[in-house]
RNA sequence: GGCCCUAUCGUCUAUCGGUUAGGACACAAGCUUUUCAAGCUUGGAAGCGGGGUUCGACUCCCCGUAGGGUCACCA
């Protein structure tokens, strides 16, 4: 059985570069049937904290991405303890005497014995990489017995947790030998590697916090209302590709078709305009209902007593890629017509070349027309139109919906009838028509 | 700089030696409820350069070039 294994450091908040290799593992653990470890790498006690520990585990929790087991390696000395005195023994490992150089440097810390030789390994993804360890020294793997660094932590954990297959990101690739070789001095067995392509900013450049700020971190993207189905399937079309010309996938689509035959070489740009537009097509494909209760919240919010029926529900949706848009909306006042009587002024009442005394006429007409009509669009709009084609569209249809909305830029007016009721729209007309007499 | 990785439209990508190099996002134009948004239709847009291998290379090999990653008593 595969065994996976997600080793995120709490030294910061989960990155949406974490997620998405933490998405990789998980896929893969699924797909073969295989099991996922997240285990919290918190070896720097100087830098780790139990924020960024909760973060993390929030964040992943949030999206949806479930493992089976999870460990600290804070919890995990005593194990690393008892290989770095073995490895002391059998002198793969030394003592060596050290000049401090620097502020907290120690004067005794821990070395691997580097046998410098060739290293091969074989890569999922890149195939075959060969790295001559002669350069990497021999390099410290523990700052006091008690005090264990990252490679050797990782190499151990591995070895005692079973780990088959490492996916992490190409970072890692030119750790990868050092690795191998601690592997080889305590017994450990090799696992596969899959060094999955970084993320990149447009600059193509690694994302980082310095030069991104927040939009490295999955909470902002929980803030800005996306969906985690939809960031999980940008995150996967980011450097991995079905094979089909499918892109919208929900996580469990995901996780029967993932495959690392998928997976890209090449780093991938972060297009935050396509990850909106899966929003999108997620939000299209959810429940009415359930999209409905998160407008609801949100409108409430400005204005109580708001009801959503199904021709807002419509409408906002059509305007919206993220739910923050509805927030946007609020603000900018593109509800504001369905709560509040609209300002209405003469002349832009009239529609280009037309004159007051004809748009007066227009809206009587309609008026009539609306006097048994039912509150649907479709409808509405059946009643409308012969009218307004015989006269003009614009001619018709633009005082029309000025009149209910008050407003240059808004929804069609027999969207905004149906959402009215037809007594409001009714009342709004007649105001139209008094400021036309 | 050493080592390592990578290289198809602006972006994400298909192509696993023979295609008019396909799709999606974005962009532009047109259409529709002469606004806005959405939607639909159409369009522009790509194989880094040079050598090989081959009847035939985007595809395989080599050399350049470019970009990136990594070189901690961080992970």
């Amino acid at each position: 059985m595969p065994i996976v294994r997600m080793a995120p450091s709490p030294t910061g908040n989960l990155h949406i570069g974490t997620a998405r290799t933490t998405l990789f593992n998980y896929l893969f653990a699924k797909k073969t049937g295989g099991y996922f470890i997240l285990r919290i790498e918190d070896t720097d006690t100087e830098r780790s904290t139990k924020e960024y520990e909760n973060n993390i585990l929030n964040g992943l929790k949030w999206l949806g991405l479930e493992y089976n087991e999870l460990h600290r390696q804070s919890e995990r000395t005593s194990t690393y303890v008892s290989y770095v005195r073995k490895m002391l023994h059998d002198g793969s490992a030394y003592i060596s005497k050290e000049e401090p150089k620097e502020e907290g440097k120690r004067s005794e810390v821990i070395r691997f014995k580097n046998p410098n030789k060739k290293i091969v390994f074989k890569d999922l993804i890149r195939g075959e990489v060969e790295f001559d360890t002669t350069d990497l020294g021999d390099f410290v793997i523990a700052k006091s017995v008690e005090e264990p660094l990252y490679h050797l932590a990782a190499v151990v954990d591995d070895h005692e947790m079973k780990i088959t297959h490492v996916i992490r990101g190409e970072d890692h690739i030119s750790n990868t030998p050092r690795q191998i070789l601690i592997q080889e001095a305590i017994g450990a067995e090799r696992p596969i590697y899959a060094h999955i392509p970084l993320i990149f900013d447009k600059e193509r450049k690694k994302l980082s916090k310095r030069k991104h700020g927040s939009a490295v971190w999955i909470d902002t993207y929980k803030e800005e209302g996306y969906l985690p189905e939809a960031v999980l399937n940008y995150f996967a079309l980011l450097g991995w590709n079905p094979g089909t010309e499918q892109e919208i996938f929900t996580l469990k689509e995901l996780t029967e078709v993932f495959s690392m035959e998928g997976v890209q070489k090449s780093p991938a740009i972060f297009d935050i305009e396509k990850l909106k537009w899966i929003n999108k097509e997620h939000l299209k494909k959810m429940d009415p209902n359930d999209l409905r209760i998160v407008v609801e919240e949100k409108v409430k919010e400005k204005f109580p007593n708001a009801i959503i029926g199904d021709d807002l529900l419509r409408i906002t949706l059509e305007r919206i890629y993220t739910f923050s848009d509805i927030d946007k909306m609020l603000s900018e006042g593109e509800f504001d017509f369905y709560f509040s009587e609209p300002e209405l002024l003469k002349d832009k009442l009239i529609w280009k070349e037309s004159t007051p005394k004809d748009t007066k006429k227009h809206l009587e007409k309609i008026s009539e027309f609306l006097l048994d009509a039912p509150q649907n669009t479709e409808a509405i709009k059946s009643i409308l139109m012969p009218y307004a084609e015989e006269v003009g569209k614009g001619n018709v249809l633009w005082p029309l919906r000025y009149a209910l909305s008050g407003k240059e830029k808004s929804p069609d007016p027999f969207s905004l009838i149906a959402i009215l009721g037809i007594d409001k729209s009714q009342a709004r007309i007649k105001r139209a028509i008094e400021l036309l007499s």
